[in-house]
RNA sequence: GCAGACGUAUCGAAGCGGUCAUAACGGGGCGCACUCGAAAUGCGUUUGCCCUCCGGGGCACGAGGGUUCGAAUCCCUCCGUCUGCGCCA
């Protein structure tokens, strides 16, 4: 969500940036708010007005009662009601053209960085940078399933009996695997010095639409029945969500936290959950990473987080490259976004691992949390980045680490985790 | 889950229908004075948001409603905390 008093003074600007983003049916809502925004300063004005009357006029009585001045009481208690049904009028009005006013704000993008490559949709993406070489082996790498089940590794079956389409039962090994790559990861972002943090799998509605838009949470969030609270879609929710409501002294910043949870997503919309297998479910673990920081400091925090990423990645051997989401791919909340991205050896094609954000002030602004600085408070820039996702990132170690002879290679980073095991087979 | 108590600034806490909200009183922080320096002492300072014709004005006492001319204070709902009982990994 951008400043309104931004908007006010620059809607060129705000207009341009919806443009960039191929978002024209959203133009006219830059001028309709700032027409209901004029609206709402008049009302408040007047309102404000009348309620200085009747502070002045109740203070009065007070005096006139303690005087035992009764009639002359009873005069300027008509004085105040007579103002009373306007006053709760106006209030009113203010309040509605606050939700109007918000609503639309809400939908209203984000400015996005200059350096965003403009484009309508996620084929004008545009590659960054490749780590690794792609190798495609000479023999044949089956779909990401087929090996695991070689290894009795999954079981789809009982889990579409259990629980449905989109959800899975690693076994043995390559469950296993799955808890090792988490482990490995969460360890490798405590040596670059963030924190370990295990969050709610659960929060409120109001840190929800806090963290993310209308849209992306009616396509993502599961709401548990009876109750306030919905299954968070990733730990980044519960790890901006912390900080809800709260002024950081600046000498704290930047908070670089390291979080671990399952993620439930409905995955409603586009793609589903019809590929088969473990790359598009609706529940998966996920080790993430969080930044809160000063505005001038979210930049360089944006380039470090997706570096760790990749360098995760390469101290597994798997080839990787950046992806920078074009304008029109960017979510409204966003800044700047980098999805990183696996190699498959079995598609010949690289798919996404992770995804890293900037997301600027917007989520601070929502959920109001400030800095307490020298020169006054202001919003935090919050931003936030995939380590791994292990179903998905399975897919990438299998495929890349699958030989010949139908083995698969742990590499040296993995082993302590996997109790010395140098290959599964 | 049941019952009771509570939620006021940075912390403890007073106020329980108007004279109490930049909030009493106390602690902490910061600044100044005294001092060679420190301690002690003294003085000062220490919430956020909205509007503004920059004179001011409004809002906020966990959150949201209600009663009232007027609510921190009374009533209702919700959230949270504590204590006891119950249940549970």
């Amino acid at each position: 969500m951008i400043d309104i008093k931004f908007l006010r003074e620059n809607p060129d600007a705000v207009k341009e940036n919806i443009k960039k983003k191929f978002q024209d049916d959203k133009l006219p809502l830059v001028d309709q708010v700032i027409e209901l925004d004029t609206k709402r300063r008049a009302v408040q004005a007047e309102g404000d007005d009348l309620k200085a009357n009747r502070n002045k006029l109740s203070k009065q009585i007070g005096a006139l009662m303690a005087q035992g001045k009764k009639e002359e009481a009873e005069e300027v208690k008509a004085q105040v009601a007579a103002d009373g049904e306007k006053l709760a009028q106006l209030d009113n009005e203010q309040k509605e053209l606050e939700e109007q006013i918000l609503k639309i704000m809400m939908t209203i993008p984000n400015i996005i960085d200059p350096s965003v490559p403009i484009g309508k949709n996620d084929t004008e993406n545009v590659e960054v940078t490749k780590y690794g070489d792609p190798v495609v082996p000479d023999f044949e790498i089956p779909y990401h399933t087929e090996i695991m089940e070689r290894f009795n590794g999954i079981d789809l079956d009982s889990a579409r009996k259990v629980a449905g389409n989109g959800f899975y039962y690693l076994q043995g090994d390559i469950a296993r695997l799955h808890s090792a790559v988490i482990s490995y990861a969460r360890d490798f972002m405590i040596n670059r010095g963030f924190t370990y943090c295990v969050p709610p799998f659960m929060i409120r509605s109001n840190v929800v639409t806090g963290v993310m838009s209308f849209a992306e949470m009616d396509a993502m969030m599961y709401k548990i029945e009876g109750e306030d609270l919905y299954l968070i879609g990733t730990s980044e929710h519960s790890m901006i969500g912390k900080f809800i409501d709260t002024i950081i002294p600046e000498e704290e910043l930047p908070k670089t936290l390291t979080s671990y949870s399952p993620c439930f997503r409905k995955e409603k919309g586009a793609h589903g959950i019809e590929e088969r297998g473990v790359y598009r479910i609706h529940q998966f673990e996920k080790q993430e990473m969080i930044v809160v920081c000063k505005p001038e400091d979210s930049a360089m925090w944006f380039d470090k987080l997706w570096q760790n990423t990749v360098d995760l990645f390469r101290s597994m051997d798997i080839p990787v490259r950046t992806l920078e989401c074009c304008s029109g791919d960017l979510a409204d909340l966003k800044v700047k976004s980098f999805d990183v991205e696996a190699w498959s050896p079995r598609q010949k094609k690289y798919f996404e691992v992770g995804s890293c954000s900037n997301l600027g002030d917007a989520q601070a602004r929502r959920l109001k949390i400030r800095v307490n600085g020298k020169d006054g408070k202001y919003f935090a820039h919050t931003l936030n980045n995939t380590v791994v996702a292990p179903p998905r990132m399975l897919i990438a170690f299998l495929e890349n680490n699958l030989r010949a002879d139908g083995s698969v290679a742990i590499p040296e980073v993995l082993r302590p985790y996997m109790g010395g095991m140098t290959e599964i087979k």
